[in-house]
DNA sequence: TTTCGTGCAAAAGCTTTGCATTAGC
DNA sequence: GCTAATGCAAAGCTTTTGCACGAAA
């Protein structure tokens, strides 16, 4: 697993035109299937699940199915192109425009995923290297919460 | 659901003491089969999956079952007694001696998930809440890596 | 005696897989 | 034309649920 990336946030096109390519450098073959759902995801900023992709592209790729959707996460995977958000309730939730580990804040009210790249994590994964012994390679850092948006509901309907 | 807990480590007997009174107080029965899996959680430091739990109790009690164990794990997560770490892939894991969130380190050789309270995530969640806009009142933190022992095994097979 | 809990088996979700057909290259 | 990808349907896993029986209070 390629554990490289471009870590400046990317245009969605020079996003959707990496992960062509890292698909054709291993003779991935560029379907117009697979280059819609990578267009999707190069483009979607709301961490889709793989339902909501097949459901996205279903309207305009009538021949889209979801296996195929699950088989091109499972070649970004393998590649380092896409991060996967594994939730056992909501079903697991994909990030292709930020591939590498950073924050999330997650509303409980409405399911919004946000990103938060702010946080610098080296200091803390030093600490925790020097602490435990492990060798860290990576991390998933999640904040539960209340968004803005629905604390606003909150206080309208009180 | 409950969000205030006892924070200092506590002995095994008095956590699973916690757990029983903490499910009569909402009337719950407490049957030879509950008691016995919240013996398991009390007493258990290395995260089990329900599947686990039940495999260590099935010689004891011949009559368990893996519905048991589930509806046991719910009743203790309603009430904020046990922390549940969802993994798509290896199943969700719990914790019932420290329900309270809690960064992990987790190794992608062998499975094993270390707890690691030394981190003082407070300065970063208000931080997090003051940029974000959101109300946190949780959080999921992990780091994966090599632990200790799989790299002194990786270093003598090379 | 009444109510709640147990445990079997079936159902529910999400994800993966097998395989015949279709289509890149 | 050769090989890989698609998409259907079936299988796999973990977790939840329905329900009849059994046990707690």
């Amino acid at each position: 697993m390629r554990i490289q990336h471009e870590k400046a946030q990317q245009s969605p096109q020079k996003r959707l035109q990496q992960m062509v390519d890292r698909l054709r450098e291993s003779d991935c073959r560029i379907t117009p299937q697979r280059y819609a759902v990578l267009r999707v995801l190069a483009e979607s900023t709301d961490h889709p699940s793989a339902e909501s992709m097949y459901a996205n592209l279903i309207d305009q790729y009538p021949t889209m199915s979801l296996a195929t959707v699950y088989k091109t996460i499972h070649l970004l995977k393998l590649r380092g192109e896409i991060l996967e958000l594994e939730f056992s309730d909501l079903g697991n939730r994909y990030d292709g425009k930020k591939p590498y580990p950073h924050p999330h804040v997650i509303c409980t009210e409405c399911g919004k995923i946000v990103d938060h790249e702010q946080l610098d994590l080296q200091a803390i994964i030093n600490r925790m290297m020097a602490e435990t012994g492990f060798k860290i390679v990576t991390n998933r850092l999640d904040f539960y919460g209340i968004c803005p948006d629905c604390q606003e509901t909150e206080n309208n309907s009180e």
